[in-house]
RNA sequence: GCCCCCUUCGUCUAUCGGUCAGGACGCCAGGUUCUCAUCCUGGUAAGGUGGGUUCGACUCCCGCAGGGGGCGCCA
């Protein structure tokens, strides 16, 4: 058998250090065993998907080190690779269920299934979907159709029973029918939903061994329901476990940086991130801990993934970066600074803004050492000089945050706009609104240009350093408890929109 | 609330019934070093809990507890 295996990224944000550690997995598996590893790219939510983000996924895949076999770029004998240029694939196999009886199109509401979802929450049951138009007579939900009435296609879900499943890591799993919901495939824009597409592109491209998160596992009844509807075998699964926070909650964006860019921008080498990441979850039978992707597909052996939760430990990962950085030689290490971004094109950017702050040469270096670090030094008590009282600062730290995550690309125009609004909706004058920001982003309440500095820094790099200085107030008594942050977030959502 | 998964040092993990429970990160101590860092040496620290099965359980089975995930026209 030839082993395919894949990854499947839905492209609605920065490059995320799980799809990575996932990837990762799949990739060792399938050139372990001579096969190819695939990039299709998710993005059937029209409404979240980007391109931009689509190629940072791509680009951040690659500066990990994972070649994929076939992709949206590289093209390959299977494609289209991005869902979005598959629609008529699903549709037409939708009908294939409709046909045979595996689906049923629903016109149920959307304030409807919220009521529904809220009784249901009401009562303590499970929520779900209650099959209200699954026994629509065939005769009466065309006509409905013909009369243009919008609606979705929902899986047809057997009532008792219950589904014996394999993991390849767990064995046999059991989840009974009535507990699976009536997924909705097809929405009602035409798109499928993730069930959908992910099986029948799966199948199509030959995917044999589907290595994803364990998020997946409570979905593959729905899986397999689709599998057997459509007469297919199904791939062997293999569900990894989450990484996780400190904390020992799924790895999150407000806990812990999850961008790879993040850590691309922090200075980790990208044999290290994955030197790192196999680690988690992972052993080899020979007690290695230092080892090339390379080393890591020729040995690899997917019974021996742990199934426990592995935190995401900063510092560990630093420790192993460390060690690669030191067993450089000073030639080969320089070469990294510039490829890094220390570079001949970075202080060209930059030395024009210095230039007018500039007395000496010997100013440079200082000025712009901000740029280059991982975090800005500034006294504990900066943050507050500028004026603006703690806990108002908390408030404009968080929407600054929530802004900069929002926002569609990251431009001068868009990072002015940005402050601009806050300062606007605040009431505030920009030169009221900036200085902590200064010191946040630059470590310093006299620097280069702070917009300029973030465009730089980078959107990831810039939400880090506002991270740090949440953190630095909230050593000093100032934070929003968590209800306290969810009632400011949604005035937040009020006045900002969403 | 319901369903599913998981459970060895603080953290990542080894152990496939018999080990002084090993390694790595962290932390502590000592050595090397003009300082510091590196590097070297040593130390610290673990089988959630209650029952079984067995001559013998970290390892197999069951209960409990704890943790995590899922329950969207998001993936």
């Amino acid at each position: 058998m030839n082993v395919r295996t894949r990854i499947a990224p839905s492209p609605t944000g920065s490059p995320h250090i799980g799809t990575a550690y996932i990837a990762l997995f799949n990739y060792a598996f399938a050139k372990h065993h001579g096969g190819e590893f695939i990039l299709r790219i998710e993005d059937t939510d029209q409404a979240r998907s980007t391109r931009a983000s689509e190629q940072a996924i791509l680009d951040a895949l690659k500066w990990v080190g994972l070649r994929w076999d076939e992709g949206p770029d590289t093209g390959g004998p299977l494609g289209p690779y991005r869902q979005s240029e598959r629609t008529s694939i699903y549709q037409e196999h939708s009908r294939t269920l409709v046909a045979n009886g595996a689906a049923y199109p629903c016109f149920c509401t959307a304030e409807r299934l919220a009521d529904l979802r809220r009784t249901q929450a009401a009562q303590g049951g499970q929520p779900g979907y209650d099959g209200r138009c699954a026994t629509l007579s065939a005769g009466e939900a065309s006509k409905r159709i013909q009369a243009g009435e919008e609606h979705v296609l929902r899986l047809r879900v057997p009532a008792e029973g219950e589904c014996v499943m394999q993991d390849g890591l767990r064995g046999e799993v059991r989840i009974p029918w009535n507990k699976v919901d009536h997924q909705v495939l097809l929405k009602a824009d035409g798109f499928p939903t993730y069930h959908l597409a992910n099986v029948v592109d799966d199948h199509l491209m030959k995917i044999t061994h589907v290595i994803r998160g364990e998020e997946w596992i409570n979905s593959l009844p729905k899986h397999l329901l689709l599998y057997q509807a459509f007469g297919w075998t199904p791939p062997e699964f293999f569900h990894l476990p989450l990484l996780r926070n400190p904390d020992k909650s799924k790895l999150s964006k407000r806990k812990n940086p999850v961008s790879i860019l993040y850590y691309q921008r922090a200075g980790i080498l990208p044999e290290a991130l994955i030197n790192y990441l196999g680690l988690l979850a992972y052993s080899f039978e020979d007690d290695r801990e230092h080892f090339t992707l390379d080393e890591m597909a020729a040995a690899f052996d997917i019974k021996r993934i742990g199934l426990g939760g592995p935190i995401f430990d900063i510092q560990k990962l630093q420790a192993f970066n460390a060690r690669h950085l030191r067993e450089m030689s000073p030639t080969e290490l320089l070469s990294r600074f510039k490829t890094w971004g220390l570079n001949e094109q970075a202080w060209l950017r930059i030395i024009p803004m210095a230039q007018p702050r500039l007395n000496q040469l010997s100013d440079l270096v200082p000025l712009a050492a901000y740029l280059f670090a991982d975090r800005p030094a500034y006294a504990p008590t900066a943050l507050l000089a500028g004026g603006v009282d703690g806990a108002r600062l908390v408030q404009l730290l968080r929407i600054a945050q929530w802004e900069v995550e929002k926002a569609a690309d990251w431009t001068f125009e868009g990072i002015k706009q940005i402050f601009g609004q806050i300062a606007e909706k605040e009431n505030m004058k920009l030169k009221q609104l900036l200085p902590p920001f200064f010191i946040a982003i630059t470590g310093a309440a006299v620097s280069l240009p702070v917009f300029d500095s973030m465009l730089i820094l980078g959107r990831d790099m810039t939400l880090r350093r506002i991270q740090y200085a949440l953190e630095n107030l909230d050593s000093q008594g100032f934070a929003l408890k968590k209800d306290k942050l969810k009632e400011f977030e949604k005035d937040y959502h009020a006045k900002y929109g969403l």
